[in-house]
DNA sequence: TTTAATATTTAGACAAATCTAAAAATTAAT
DNA sequence: ATTAATTTTTAGATTTGTCTAAATATTAAA
């Protein structure tokens, strides 16, 4: 697998919804910053190659194999995610450029190892479950902080939205995974929430509750 | 600076003792496993991109710009080896593939805290200095084995030849490095020596004692 | 110092991954 | 059900890094 293949696998994975359904070649080119015809050429070496299923004019969607490789794509992502944010102090929003290198080295054994020595996470530091070694992935079973409601409490633990800029912010005002959360009130005329972040007061738009992922915690 | 262009100074940093002397175009071509033609095109680019001083037939030298590039390969070289043997317990012969891939990661601040992680090694597991920050590359102080005398002792620091069937034999005979080594006596007509390595007896030929450097201890 | 052997470069080709512009197919709109 | 708009594919070109085969320069040998 060249790297160029990687991507695009990942890629498709992601806009497929884990491989559920099939992709139209726009969207593809429109997530990888290049041209549809280019990602015409090299959907038609991937078919060859059976990491997805291919009909001229009709989309492309992964196949078995193709889901697996990406599993395995995404394992390492992740992965390499726990250590930087872990081991290595990198903030949230920093992680995923590096990681995105990371991803492509070649060594079973090393993701092995690097599992091990993180502990055998089961989350990265966006809250994104890391595939098992054999792919299967862990369920989340969380809430968006905008569907909460006032007394409710729990733990932050990742984003929908994994902007540079809304990790930024979150980064800024010292919201960070693993924050104990409680809320306080709700809003009616704008649905923004009063929190209790690690014990501290804050206000918090609508816009940024619906980006929060939270587990509950039973009060 | 593509892939491709890193292995070519790194190859040529590596056979001209630092950048000291020139190297033939064969010469590269030999180490690289690679045609003579190939190493010409890519000279070629190397010294339009001031990373070589370059006149046709006359072989290649690093310019400072090359001497600099080369180190920072190998700090990140090495300093990922250090994390591979120390971190994810990798034996000596296991880590330079890997660390083959992960010195092309691009990003300062990676390298930075990795080096931090890691506590500031000063030299990798095959006992080869790690270049600082800036370049500056530890000197070290060593004696192969084999020039050493009965009675004198030492800590094992490296091996000469690293390649991974010397290795693997030193790994077979619990020969690592760190390990504490007294030479008892040297036999007169093979040169082979009986050495205690960490307290534990051995006889050695000549041929490795010949390729393991070992950092004198005053006794 | 001329010739033979070796080293190096040039010229031309190729594969991978991309691009632009034009053609063809599909979908949406009237 | 045509037509218009959109999506997708084809055709042909480009860049990077490589190769082979032939030409040229350098070095070693007679």
């Amino acid at each position: 697998m060249t790297r160029s293949e990687e991507n695009y696998i990942k890629a498709i994975y992601h806009l497929s919804g884990g491989g559920m359904h099939s992709v139209p070649t726009n969207a593809i080119a429109k997530q990888m910053d290049t041209q549809p015809s280019s990602v015409t050429d090299m959907i038609k070496k991937l078919s060859d190659r059976k990491y997805v299923h291919y009909k001229k004019y009709r989309g492309v969607q992964l196949s078995e194999k193709g889901i697996n490789t990406a599993l395995t794509i995404i394992r390492k992502h992740r992965l390499w995610e726990v250590f930087l944010a872990e081991k290595l102090d990198f903030n949230w929003d920093e992680v995923h450029d590096v990681a995105e290198q990371l991803e492509h080295i070649k060594s079973e054994k090393l993701i092995d190892k690097l599992d091990e020595f993180l502990d055998f996470p089961k989350y990265d530091p966006h809250g994104d479950p890391i595939p098992g070694k054999n792919g299967e992935l862990a369920q989340r079973s969380l809430k968006l902080l905008s569907a909460m409601k006032a007394e409710e409490e729990g733990i932050c633990v990742g984003v929908k939205d994994s902007s540079v800029s809304f990790l930024k912010f979150l980064d800024k005002h010292n919201i960070a995974l693993g924050d104990h959360i409680k809320i306080l009130d709700v809003e009616e005329f704008d649905e923004s929430l009063n929190i209790l972040i690690e014990s501290k007061k804050l206000h918090i738009s609508k816009r940024i509750a619906t980006n929060l992922f939270i587990k509950p915690i039973a009060v």
